[in-house]
This record gives structure tokens, C-alpha cells and sequence, in this order.
DNA sequence: GCATATTTTAACCAAATGGTTAATAAAGGT
DNA sequence: ACCTTTATTAACCATTTGGTTAAAATATGC
């Protein structure tokens, strides 16, 4: 096994590897693709990873936590709401340009593969949500904001950050937009998105 | 013996395909599975539809149309706006629960699909948001809702409507929620969705 | 400098896959 | 009945695909 020295290899291959898959997924994507994108001989996957399901599950894996970590930190913060809602918009508006074709993959993917795939990253990761849903009723107590559920709350602000990317390529289009225009709107999302939430819930 | 009127070869043939192809994707899914679940053998696939690929359009096509034309229809009523936010809510959340798995299937395509494909697809039926664009901007002077950009408040709910959907797998996990109580949380969302909106622009 | 271990490659291989063909069965028209 | 057209099938086929093997190149330790 050469989990030894000689990483570049390595790093070049799943450098193709998240390429091809994010671009293809798991049926699309062709070992053959991913070795010339990584410059080298097919036989090198098989000898660094030894099958294609398992460079996937790397690849994603690494995908799944650099979209699942995040929500998790921030929203179990000890910030007040208003301002954890505008924190969680914004860096994850950040996080999700800097990757935008990351979540219609995981998405994907997490509805096709098998739960026991699943069940092997997620093991332990599960984020909790206890300490905000409490700062929720708490802030319901208060009387600053309305009755509302927070499950759907984190629903609403994970959808309107997420989704927007997924669904670029039917907005550009339904709406006539040009990549430039999107773009404009994408970003005038990332402080938006927190207000639109808070003016919501307000009181 | 004379069985029960069995339905015609194409619709067996178009309702496998439906199934499998929202199940695997255009990559994912096999001929073979698809004669299996229509009962036929491979080559009457090619003898009805030349090409999997023709095949594909076919169903895709259907699932876009069914997916965006209430869209389009709502939208561009002449209701009151906060009717038509709340009809717009009900009834996309109402297609959508009836085809859950049609909207993942879409984007995934949409994304995946050359230009060129969807160029056909989309030929004509590009909607249109002029109607919507000036209600808002009516209702802004009159000041009954906030300055607010109509292609963003269009995004917000879609967003809100398909995204749960589409992320269910996610936040089933992420938020440890049973089959039931996801489904649960998902019917509160079909009347929620819309005063989640208004509230969220209402002076 | 040399033996050993690691990395990389070209050539293969078996299975799967979309698609074709030629023959057969069923329907329709006369 | 008989012929023509349409529907359906089993057997193939060419290509693609993930994966393997054995040999060559390169690095490593002494």
C-alpha cells in the first residue's frame, strides 16, 4: 500500500477526481477521464484507490463536510439569533460560491447512494440543533420574534442559500437572465437573504 | 385467457422509463432495467424510440413541462398579490409532493444536459415576469410592501417550495427526523411557505 | 553501486451496455 | 384464406468500462 511518501500523485488524482465526479457524478464520470485529467495511467487509480467507488466516496465525503460542517458551528454558537442568522447567510452564501456546483452533487449522490453509504460518513457528524431551537423559544418568550417552528426556520435559511445554485441554470433561463446579471443577483442575495429571514420572523 | 385491456406498448414503455429514469438519471439508467419494468424486450425500446437519448428527451421533457408551467401560469394571473403568493404556495407545493422526485431529476439534467438539448426543450415556453415585475413595483408606491427586487422575491419562493424536497435525504438526516415527522413538517410548510413570504415583505 | 521496495505504464480482460438484425408472431385489409 | 403491414423477440455485435497483470522505471536504504 503506498500510503507512505509521494503525495503529489495522489493529490493530483483526486484534484481530477472532484473535477470529474462534481462535473459528472458518480454513473457519468469515467475512470479513464479522471487519469487524463490527473495526467497519468488509468492502472495509478486502481493502485492509489483501489476502485471507483472508493475515490468517490472520498471525494465525497469531502464534499459532505464542507457543506454540512459549517451549519453545524454556527448555528450552535453562543451569538444572539439575529446575528446568527446573518452570520450562517453570509459565510455560507461565501462558501457556496466558492463551490457552486458542490451541492447538486452531494444532493444527488445522497439520493442515490445506498443508506448504508451514507451511514458510513454521517456516523458521527450529526449536528445538533438543540441549543437553537432553545434560543428560539427563548426569543418567542421574549415576545422579539413570532411563533415559529425551528426546524423550518433552519429549512428556510438553508433553502434560499442553497438552492439558487442548484437551480441556476433554470433561473437563467426562465427569467432571461445573462451570466452577468445572475451573478449580480447572487450577490445582492448574500446580504439579503439574512434580512428576508429576520423580517419574516420579527415581531 | 384475455387479461385485463392491457395499456399500449408505448405508454408501458414511457412509464418504465419514467420511473427509471427519475430513479437513476440518464447516466444511471440502464435499457435493460427499463424493458424489465415495461415487461418488453430491449429491442422493442429502439423499435419505439430510436435512442435512449430520444428517450430521454421524451421524458424530460414531460417532467420540465410539468415542473414549470404552473410557474408561469400563476404568476402572471391577475390576482392580488398576496393571493397570488399564497395560490402560487399551495398549489407548487401540491405538484410537487405528488412528484417529489421530479425536481432533483430536472436540475440534475439541467446541469448535466448540453446547451443544445435544453435549447429544443425550452424553445418557446419561456416565461415571462412582466405582469409580476409591475404588480410589485405598484404595490411598492402604493407601500404596502417593501422595496424589494421581484426576480429575487420569485427565487425566494421557488426556493422555499422545491428545496425541502429536493434536500429531504439531508435534513431527515441532519435533523434526525423520521419519515413521519419529515412528512409532517412538510404539510405545516404548504401553508406556511406563503405568510412566511408576505411576512417577510409586508410594511 | 547495488539490492530492495515503491511508483508508473502498456497491454489485456471480462462484463456490461446501447444498439442492430433477421426471423417470427399478430393484426388488418381484401 | 392470403397478403401486407405492424409488433415483438432471440441472438448478435461493437464499443465502452472498470479492473488486472506483468513488466519497466524510479526512488530508497545500505
Amino acid at each position: 500500500m503506498p500510503r507512505t511518501k509521494n503525495t503529489s500523485t495522489e493529490e493530483k488524482i483526486l484534484a481530477a477526481a472532484k473535477t470529474i465526479f462534481i462535473e459528472k457524478g458518480m454513473d457519468g464520470a469515467r475512470m479513464q477521464d479522471i487519469a487524463d485529467n490527473a495526467g497519468i495511467n488509468k492502472a495509478l487509480l486502481h493502485y492509489y484507490f483501489k476502485s471507483k467507488e472508493k475515490l468517490f466516496e472520498v471525494i465525497f465525503k469531502e464534499g459532505a463536510e464542507k457543506l454540512f460542517s459549517k451549519i453545524n458551528s454556527i448555528l450552535n454558537s453562543d451569538l444572539p439569533l439575529f446575528e446568527k442568522i446573518r452570520l450562517f447567510s453570509n459565510e455560507y452564501a461565501e462558501i457556496i460560491s466558492q463551490n457552486p456546483y458542490l451541492p447538486l452533487f452531494v444532493l444527488n449522490e445522497m439520493n442515490k447512494q445506498p443508506h448504508s453509504f451514507l451511514e458510513n460518513i454521517f456516523g458521527k457528524n450529526q449536528p445538533t440543533f438543540e441549543n437553537l431551537v432553545k434560543q428560539i423559544d427563548k426569543e418567542i418568550k421574549k415576545g422579539t420574534i413570532k411563533q415559529v417552528s425551528p426546524v423550518n426556520l433552519v429549512i428556510n435559511m438553508i433553502s434560499l442559500s442553497i438552492f439558487p445554485f442548484v437551480a441556476k441554470p433554470v433561473f437563467q433561463r426562465i427569467m432571461n437572465l445573462d451570466p452577468l446579471q445572475f451573478s449580480t443577483i447572487m450577490d445582492q442575495r448574500k446580504t439579503m437573504n439574512a434580512e428576508f429571514i429576520i423580517a419574516s420572523i420579527k415581531k
